[in-house]
DNA sequence: TGTCCATTATAGCAGATTCGTATAGTCGTC
DNA sequence: GACGACTATACGAATCTGCTATAATGGACA
């Protein structure tokens, strides 16, 4: 059964006459006449009744044309998906991140990016970053954004580095200083994220370096919940100058000296090639990354 | 976009190599190799990558043959559909009957009509036989039977002619005699159908014309509703011997001297050819009302 | 490193399919 | 009986299909 023959059965039934569906189809009358003669005789279904010099469909033509419209638009879908899928407009997104990305950056690149794309279909997954390690080696999602260090490195990692700044509650004193050391924070009411995170480890070091009291009075497992306390002045903290931007509204933020060293990366699958809409959309995420 | 095409994707999708699609599909290598080509040269689509001289599927790949697998389905659907059709296994079946006829022979008819025909889609519409004239013309059904005469007749039209008999109680003494004419049932109390329907008038003549007492004590709308009262004693009846004789179980049936005549037809629609379907069950239909 | 093996890609050719033009056949209408 | 509208058939050119032969690629392994 092939595709023209289906066409020209179609284009007959809805329009009567050969010489009619010719036209509609731009072919000639003796053209559709064969079509339909091998139609038939391949069906083995007398699908029009000659009368006169007429045709007159049958029942079973009748019958047969459903599901010839249904093949014929099942195919005429594939060829517009194929469309969509070749502009980037259809495809599917599967990005896990860690919670910070995944509630202040991605909403907003996301929302962004599915503009102009009808059919995109959006999954997000939210672990901490050893979990969405885990995830992207099972080769489940597009896109991963996940914080270093990583137990073990992947070969396709694109990596963001930020220089920690100093926050500290709005009318601080210290807020005067253009830079802060530890030396400035001396005995300071300090909240930090946890005991076993990079940060804390950069930090503890820092002012150990410079001889300096490190009084911790709140650790947290989010630079977002940090951002909070300090907010309500329970002491200064140290945040990321980008990802963290969001929640440092109406605090004061000041650069940190020694740097303290605050790495992101995006991973990408090893084994599997990468989606064009997976590599548009990393594009973005590389710029919000970047601003 | 080719069907060729679409298959030898499909095949490769699910098998991985080119050589191995070829073999499933029974043509050889480089044919599929130049199909696919084609198709990713139509659609515009990378459909795989080759490295290493092996293909590897994209993410765009995956994504469209959701797709094309679903035409392939489809077109294959319409094919099998076509079979179905040939033989007789699909198809639908739209009958008007008057009551006696669609409560008792079609049902029996019918399911023995579709046993082997799983897709066959039966309606059966129950209306009095001047309705029936009128449905059948309207074309909005297959076959239809009624009883005559019809207001005007039609074209298509097969005539079944019954010489009704007459019906007694069990046990009633006229049940000794051969045959019944109207001067056996002088004054005995007679059930028969409505004043407007030919029988009535045929045997109002008869009685007539052999100058007896018709003593109508009831008069129906049905055969079976007649069999039913003389079954109960309330006077003896007329019935048809064909159409109406499973109503007649018990009962004591005669010859009746003169003929009353009882006509059913099947009617056909005039402007359409009639389905493979209709004139396989014509067939059994008319079996029915023979015997 | 070189050979073997499995795979895909390309070229060239024969046959099938498609589709046009030309033309004949059929039927209803005027 | 001619005309008009339609369908069917014949035939040829262009295209498509799918084969064989062969090249090219890269991994496995000695």
């Amino acid at each position: 059964m092939r595709l023209r023959q289906l066409e020209c059965f179609r284009a007959l039934m809805l329009h009567g006459t050969m010489t009619r569906a010719a036209e509609l189809l731009g072919m000639s009358q003796p053209g559709i006449s064969t079509m339909i003669a091998g139609l038939e005789h391949e069906t083995g279904l007398s699908l029009f009744l000659r009368r006169g010099g007429r045709l007159q469909p049958t029942p079973e033509a009748k019958l047969f044309y459903v599901e010839a419209a249904r093949a014929l638009e099942a195919v005429e879908n594939a060829s517009r998906v194929a469309a969509e899928i070749r502009s980037g407009r259809r495809g599917h997104l599967a990005i896990a991140a860690y919670p910070s990305i995944s509630i202040n950056l991605l909403p907003r690149l996301l929302s962004q990016f599915a503009r102009n794309k009808p059919e995109l279909q959006i999954k997000i997954i939210t672990r901490n970053s050893a979990t969405v390690r885990e995830l992207i080696a099972t080769q489940q999602f597009d896109l991963a954004v996940a914080e270093l260090p990583l137990d073990y490195p992947t070969s396709h990692m694109e990596v963001f580095s930020y220089d920690c700044a100093c926050m500290l509650p709005h009318g601080h004193p210290l807020a005067k200083l253009k830079q802060i050391t530890p030396d400035d924070l001396d005995g300071v009411p300090f909240v930090t994220l946890f005991r076993g995170d990079p940060i804390y480890q950069q930090l503890a070091s820092a002012f150990s370096e410079y001889g300096a009291r490190w009084n911790v009075v709140a650790e947290t497992e989010f630079f977002s919940t940090a951002c909070q306390l300090v907010a309500e002045g329970r002491g200064v903290g140290i945040v990321d100058p980008v990802v963290s931007k969001p929640f440092t509204e109406g605090l004061a933020i000041r650069p940190f000296k020694p740097r303290i060293q605050y790495q992101v990366a995006i991973l990408s699958p090893t084994h599997e090639a990468p989606s064009k809409m997976a590599q548009d959309f990393a594009k973005l995420l590389r710029r919000g990354l970047r601003a």
